[in-house]
Order: C-alpha cells, then structure tokens, then sequence
RNA sequence: GGCGCCUUCGUCUAGUUGGUCUAGGACGUUACCUUCUCAAGGUAAAGAUCACGGGUUCGAAUCCCGUAGGCGCUACCA
C-alpha cells in the first residue's frame, strides 16, 4: 500500500516549489492507488504564522489536490515523548540542558537508494553532527517528529525537497535505533529563481492563492508546476490532471534543479484560456469581476469574451481590454485626433444598420482620407492604440454609445 | 571550511541498454504569411562543439577518472 505524504511547517505560505512537492506525492499516490496524507508540522512555536495552515488547506483544495487524511503534530506530543523515552532508556540518547540529544554511532555508512535519479547515497557517521530530538519546551524537532509519524503513518514513500538529504542520516539512524523499516526516499531539486538561487519573492517564490488572485487558471497551475521537474519523454508538454496521474512516475523526475520561468506559466495560461469554453470563462470572469460587471449584459459580456479569450494571458488581462467600451474614460485628443474624430461622428451618425461591416468602412474611408493607419483610430475611440476588434467591439457597444462617447470626447 | 547533490540551446526539457544526434520538442526572441490594431494561427530563422580536461572504444551527450562552477546542509528551524 502507498501512502505518501507532505510535511509543511505553518511557518509561512508555501510558495509555488513547495507546492510543486504536494503535488509530485498526490501524482504518486493516485497513480498508485494509494494515500496522500498531510501533515502539520507545528512544532516549532514560535515561528507558527497566524493563517498559514489555513492557506496550506486552500492551496491544495484550490488545485483540487486535498488530502485524504491530516495530521497535526502538536496533539501527538505525547507520542513523541513515549519514543524519545524508549532512544533514552537504550541509553542512544542522553539529556543536556533540558533537551534530549540523540548520539551518533561510531564508524557506521549511512546510505539508501534516492528514487530520484535511481542513486545511492551515503554519509559517514563522523560527518554526522550530535542532534536534538526533545527541545527543551517539550516539542521534538523535525527529525524525531517525522520519523515517529511516518512510521506510525506507515508512510510507504518519503518524496520531499533535495534540502533534506543531509538531514537523512539522521534519519536513518532514527529507524535503525527503533529496528523499524525504512520507507523509500525520493527527493526532489527545488526550484531556483532567474539568477540560479534559491526561489525568492522577487523571481516569482508567491503562492499559488497569488497567481490564483492575478488570474492563473488551477489546470495551468498545474500542469505547469509538473513540468518543472518531471517529463514522462515524448514532445507532449500539455497535459489533464488524469494523464498526469496516468503518467507519472518518479523514474522521470529530474536530477537537476529547474529554474522558474514565468513567461512559460503565462504562455501555458493563455494555452489554457484558449482552451476553455466561452461559458466557463465566462464564470470564472463574472466571478472575478462581480461588481464592475454589474451593468454589463450577459450578451454583451459573452461577445466581449469571444473577441477577448485569445488575447489574454491572464483572467485579469480581460477588464483592462473591454474597459474603454465600458467605462466612461476621458483621455485627451489632440486638435488632429479630434479632428479625425469628428469625421468618424459623422460617418457613425449616418449608418442605419449598425454593424461590423458599414463600421469599418467609415474607419477605412477616414484613414485615406487622412492618410493614418489603424493605431491611430484605435487611440481615437479606445485611449490606446491596440486593443479588441475595433468594429467588433463597436458593435457589440451599440451606436448610442459610441456617438455618446465620441460627443464626449469634444470632437 | 566540512559533507552532500547537480551540470544538454537564455529557460523547461528529449535523449531507456554508446552508433540513424550534422543533438529533437516547447517557452522566449527575430522574420515572413494572415490581417481593421493587438493577439491567436501558419511558416521559417537564430540559438547547445551536450560544464571543462583526460581516458576506454572502430565509435560517447550517453561508460570511467579528474577539475571547475552552481546549489543545499552544517540551529534546542523545518
């Protein structure tokens, strides 16, 4: 039986490389019918942050990825002090001011085989250092907390980040010390920023409730976070949650550390975006955007949602491009511009049946007659100069509009 | 410093047991096509002597050794 699972800490909210982790144990889990577990490493106190388990809880129900069971570690103290007992009375462990610190064997290997990259791995016991298992607040540190509950979890496979490798000798000698089985390994290389270093804020280390609120779709999220690292061979990089659980296996998980690339992730946005039908969209938008919505049509919003759905990389990206045929902006015209403006008025104010076509032959007959090209027209209506299909858009507006608008604009 | 891990285009990567790799795909970049702007879409180009140096071999990105660089750990933090 399989059973995996993720260890946070609620000493922050886990950026995107320590989601990719939970998210690499549920692949595994459900590729192999088994369990993904999460458990609440709280046992350091005074770094718990108010709000950060919570946001653990949302991130991974945001992606559709909950655990099947949960654990928190400060209401199995009791647990940890029963098994640090048992390390002292076999006398493997001594008291020093007021903590309880494990002794390190002489002349011993510790090695396991890391499933990622298939390897063998070992350390010396002199290159081990004397470590804390009970701190003196009672609280057991990582190591000790981690290995008890994994083996009373019967944790079958420990799939963590690369930074705990060294702290994996400590653990050996902590399953050895209880003649317990060990669980395979498999650790994963985190994820660097641009400049090679360890991700920060500034190249991208927010969390997925971050690139959720900036409008990143949970299917991009995704499918991006498992590419980092992971790539089951072959030229496909799109792929469903459940090809990926068909797919995964930790054989294809990489050696070498990714670099986070946010262009990729936008790119793959936009792929998802393109790929959804207007009336999803069309919910995630109305739920984004609820109030500045609210006098706009639904017909209105599905015509903008088409003419928009391949021109955004982002949710977000949307109310930027319909706002100018929406809200009532006042950008200034210059004496030419206004005087273009005009002519496009008067050509408006004579169309009958006011669709694409007839709109864009105003604008067409305007640009040779004042020898001006799109960007020009488009600054003209809009306030920039690109933007959504101009007739389009027009279109959809209404011809009361447009000519309320261009009147406003003094033209 | 010590210990450990890593090293294929700017980035993500393919490369199952050495040969069809004059190293493939994707993002990004550039150009062209399409076109009412911008996207999307289509086509094409530039971009990696596979970190470096030695071996082994008829033949190595793929095996061996060494070097360098990067990263991680080195807390009564996880």
């Amino acid at each position: 039986m399989v059973r995996v699972r993720i260890a946070p800490s609620p000493t922050g909210i886990p950026h995107i490389g320590n989601t990719r982790t939970a998210l690499f144990n549920y692949l595994f889990a459900r590729h192999n019918k088994g369990k993904f577990i999460l458990r609440i490493e709280d046992t350091d106190r005074k770094r718990i942050v108010k709000g950060a388990q919570e946001a653990i809880v949302e991130i991974l129900d945001f992606l559709g990825i909950s655990p099947d069971e949960t654990y928190t570690q400060s209401e199995r103290i009791d647990e940890y002090k029963k098994y640090a007992k048992i390390l002292l009375d076999k006398k493997l462990a001594y008291e020093k001011e007021g903590a309880v610190w494990m002794k390190i064997p002489q002349d011993q290997i510790f090695s396991w085989t890391d499933l990622v990259g298939n390897k063998s791995i070992s350390f010396k016991s002199q290159d081990i250092e004397e470590f804390v298992i009970i701190k003196s607040d009672g609280f057991p540190t990582y190591h000790l907390a981690s290995v008890v509950d994994d083996h009373l979890m019967e944790i079958s496979h420990v799939i963590r980040g690369d930074e705990w490798i060294s702290s994996t000798p400590k653990h050996l000698l902590l399953y050895k010390s209880f003649s317990w089985a060990l669980p395979f390994f498999a650790h994963l290389p985190v994820i660097l920023g641009k400049d090679k270093k360890k991700l920060s804020k500034r190249d991208g280390a927010k969390s997925v409730l971050d690139y959720r609120n900036e409008g990143y779709l949970r299917n991009a999220l995704l499918n991006f976070m498992v590419l980092l690292g992971w790539n089951p061979g072959g030229d496909n990089e799109i792929f469903s949650i459940s090809e990926m659980i068909k797919l995964f296996d930790l054989k294809d998980v990489n050696t070498s550390s990714p670099v986070f690339d946010i262009q990729k992730l936008e790119w793959m946005n936009s792929v998802y975006i393109r790929k959804l039908a207007i009336i999803d969209l069309k919910k995630e938008i109305e739920e984004r955007f609820k109030d500045k919505l609210k006098n706009v049509s639904e017909e209105i919003l599905h015509s903008f949602l088409v003419l928009a759905q391949s021109r955004i990389k982002t949710l977000n990206e949307f109310y930027e491009l319909i706002k100018p045929f929406i809200e009532k902006l006042d950008f200034g015209l210059d004496g030419k511009e206004k005087n273009i403006g005009k002519k496009l008025l008067d050509g408006f104010l004579k169309i009958s049946n006011w669709r694409k076509d007839g709109i864009l032959t105003v604008m067409k007959k305007a640009m040779s007659q004042e020898n001006i090209r799109m960007p020009i027209v488009y600054k003209i209506l809009t306030g920039k100069e690109s933007g959504l299909p101009l007739p389009e858009s027009l279109e959809i507006v209404g011809k009361e509009k447009v000519i309320e608008m261009l009147k406003r604009l003094d033209v």
